[in-house]
DNA sequence: ATTAATACATCGAATTTCAATGTATTGCAT
DNA sequence: ATGCAATACATTGAAATTCGATGTATTAAT
């Protein structure tokens, strides 16, 4: 293992954090927030960016809106009041994730667990 | 999202974590580990393990012993002296992740971003 | 005597993420 | 003025990861 691939299974939640800070944000603008929290190691692709925008909104989590800036487009994601919900939960769950991590950090050699 | 998969993508330097940290140790036990450590959150079913187990030992990553335990055996893994190296370098890029992750919840607007 | 726990393993399906490709606009440098 | 990088959306097929089910066998507990 190379490169930071810790990432996998975090990058919804993440996204949810992000909008939610945001208030209302738009695709690019996500990757590049993402790329700066994380120093330039999140580098969310469109591939996985774009459907997974899709996907929330077709869960109700998000609602878009299309506004021109300028002569192109953007659009526009907020948190739907369901949205806000999960977010909240996903950002206690994160905060359970990254306590258990350090468990795994801290390499004390676990007492509770018989060895035989 | 209702469950924590948020340990997609970090199970491969988990266990390098758990295997530098127990010497020698078998499968079954490193579940028992992950349980432990995750406070019953991180169940790694046996279809992830025992195929993961065997790319890092194709990899040269661990090594692995059987030895019979009663009637029955275990297959005990090691880290190789290259496993050693994957292991620290990984742990490095563990405690990354852990401290840019830090930065995605402690939600401050992001000052160096430009709103337009 | 049956069930749960221990211990290994494989396999196909589902999910997640990446890399490539496509279109179009805008800003900058040469 | 021209071309390249950045901005901005999107899709698609492939790769990688993880899960759930299934299988075998032993041991411990009820």
């Amino acid at each position: 293992m190379l490169k930071n691939d810790f990432y996998k299974g975090s990058i919804e939640a993440l996204l949810l954090q992000l909008i939610e800070q945001a208030g209302e944000t738009y695709g690019y603008e996500l990757t590049q927030k993402a790329l700066a929290y994380s120093e330039g190691k999140l580098k969310i692709t469109e591939g996985t960016l774009y459907p997974l925008l899709h996907k929330l909104e077709a869960q109700g989590i998000l609602e878009s809106e299309v506004k021109p800036y300028g002569n192109r487009s953007r659009k526009y994601y907020r948190l739907t009041k369901e949205g806000k919900k999960e977010q909240s939960k996903s950002l206690e769950q994160l905060k359970d994730f990254m306590i258990q991590m350090q468990q795994f950090l801290t390499l004390k050699p676990f007492k509770n667990f018989i060895n035989h």
